[in-house]
DNA sequence: ATTGGCACTCGATACACCTGAGTGCCAAGA
DNA sequence: TCTTGGCACTCAGGTGTATCGAGTGCCAAT
């Protein structure tokens, strides 16, 4: 059957064309992949493969490259998986040795990735939202300023101040602290308002000012959408990019830079391994990249994604591999760590 | 006298070449600039300038450009100060409104660093030890696990868990909050280790183990040299360097991507303003690329500094306005918000 | 010290040409 | 019906040549 053949010879095309950034000929193919059959056969296959949208030419008298299309049905259908080599077995397993805190976890994740992958790598902190509560601070700095610390069971910090209403003694700073604590640690962070609008009864009318003030900010900061935070590193690997700077890599920088689009780029991934390719991005200046993206938390529940932007033009299989087994070990280690 | 006219050409192909990034001919010099001579007169100039090192041309037949230390006269000698527009005037007056903590006025302030520049834009935290200690929390995560939070009056929040040897208590984690703050509290965070030591006589034997590790991370934590943190913005502004990618802006980003190396750029500049050009930096990325620095802090003690960095064709006198201008401002918030 | 004149250099641009990889198509063979 | 070898065609890229012109350095005159 020549269906069969000629997703083969798209397999062929695409690895070829990631390995040499060249446009691929027929009779290269014929020559480094052994199917059996004459680069005339090859052409033939091609020219349908090039009717069904999956590869196309930059001109008429040059090789074949593989269109978003075509990337896409090779990581769909015909990319097998590509087994770590042991240093990358090794540098995954050792690379959260010795972290000592949230931050220090997260930035030796991303760089590993980075590094890994040759590729830019992303890390989206833990959700808040999906966090649950384990203690909240409140701290007087001066007789009306005061900071919120909260802190959550993946080891997330967050902290605000606020200028208070009017004077709030120690005393009530006490109070504040022990009721907030008692009817919120252990609950999640999506439901902390709500537990935070049942404690307004325990307080004297004449704290309600300063009550009020405290809920909103709490409320404030236990709401997910402000505060994710997203880690980036490996930009310098943009240079894969070949061609002009300015037209190719500067978008790609500028979106980087715009913490909305990442946050739209990884809240997309949605299976366990999610792959983006070129023109699949919403965001005009990725369509020449793909991103890898995969969920990490926990024992099931995604506490926030990871992945990894390059162009379209890189090593799927390999990259899908790295990016799987660093979301695992992540994962274990916030387990561990909880 | 000719002295004073070579200076003033100097100048001119600075401006010049800055403004079309183009090498500057006599010709096209005695045109826009109204110095009172012919082209002859500069080419001159142009020799002797060239024999002094401070310009250079790129082919025999082609107008001349900059070197490094013709900038360098320009800067020290040569630049006017260039006075802010009025919309870059009102962008800094407001950009700190509305900010409601250190990371978002860190955040804002290099953002609009890297907008009016134009380049790239680089902040750092607060220096950990030239701030003084708020107030440090120890909450309880499990029976064995800690975590630490330093609150200074920078705003910064530094926070750490820590695996104690045995169970702890709330009663002692009490004592220790107590003390520690009582004993700590307002002092610098470099003068901390030496106040932690004085607390252990205050506790039992029994405990000292617990006492002993406390006091270990709380002193690792003061430790400016770890936890310095910096922030970039405007990589996309690389935009501006001309050529390759790979060559020109590829080690840059590289440089970028190295705390270590954003540490030291920083750490060398000395007074309100600092300059340094091409080859002066250590870094071979960044050869090409120059750095406007300035400190910021609280009426006169600075806390840290921040700065862009650019191509060596970059628009020095009004990025050392721009530069100088937002370090003020930083300054004076962090004084209001103390 | 300044200026106009002049010969010279050399990068950039344009044009023509060639080469070769790669294609599409067709007719013959399995 | 699928495969294959043959063949003419296309076109990007490299090379060689000629021209152009911006810009220079030098020199003699002012």
């Amino acid at each position: 059957m020549a269906e069969e053949r000629r997703y083969e010879v798209l397999r062929a095309i695409v690895e070829d064309y990631v390995a040499t950034e060249e446009p691929v000929g027929s009779k290269a193919l014929a020559e480094r992949h052994h199917l059996g059959v004459s680069p005339a056969t090859i052409r033939n296959d091609m020219a349908s493969l090039e009717e069904g949208g999956y590869i196309s030419q930059p001109h008429t008298s040059a090789g074949r490259v593989p269109t978003d299309k075509g990337y896409r049905l090779f990581v769909d259908r015909l990319a097998g998986v590509k087994p770590l080599s042991p240093p990358e077995r090794r540098a995954i397993e050792s690379f959260l040795e010795g972290s000592v805190d949230l931050d220090d976890a997260i930035g030796r994740t991303v760089r590993l990735l980075a590094q890994l992958t040759h590729n830019v790598a992303v890390v989206q902190y833990p959700s808040l939202g999906r966090s649950t509560l384990r203690h909240v601070e409140i701290v007087s700095l001066t007789p009306t300023r005061v900071m919120f610390v909260l802190i959550t069971d993946t080891g997330r910090v967050e902290q605000r101040t606020l200028e208070m209403p009017e004077i709030c003694s120690e005393r009530l700073l006490g109070e504040l602290r022990s009721h907030v604590n008692s009817s919120c640690a252990g609950t999640r962070l999506s439901d902390v308002p709500a537990q935070l609008a049942a404690i307004e009864a325990k307080f004297e009318i004449e704290d309600i000012a300063v009550l009020r003030a405290t809920i909103a900010t709490l409320t404030e900061m236990s709401a997910e959408q402000n505060e994710e935070r997203i880690v980036l590193a490996g930009t310098s690997n943009l240079a894969k990019f070949g061609g002009d700077f300015s037209m190719s890599v500067r978008p790609v920088l500028e979106a980087l830079e715009e913490q909305v689009v990442l946050l739209r780029l990884l809240g997309e991934a949605a299976e366990s391994v999610t792959v983006k390719i070129g023109h699949e991005h919403f965001d005009y200046g990725l369509h020449s990249t793909s991103l890898i993206a995969a969920g990490y938390g926990r024992a099931g529940d995604r506490l926030a994604n990871l992945g990894i932007l390059g162009p379209t033009r890189m090593d799927y299989p390999g990259s899908i591999a790295a990016v799987r087994a660093v979301a695992a070990y992540v994962g274990a280690f916030l387990t561990d760590n909880a």
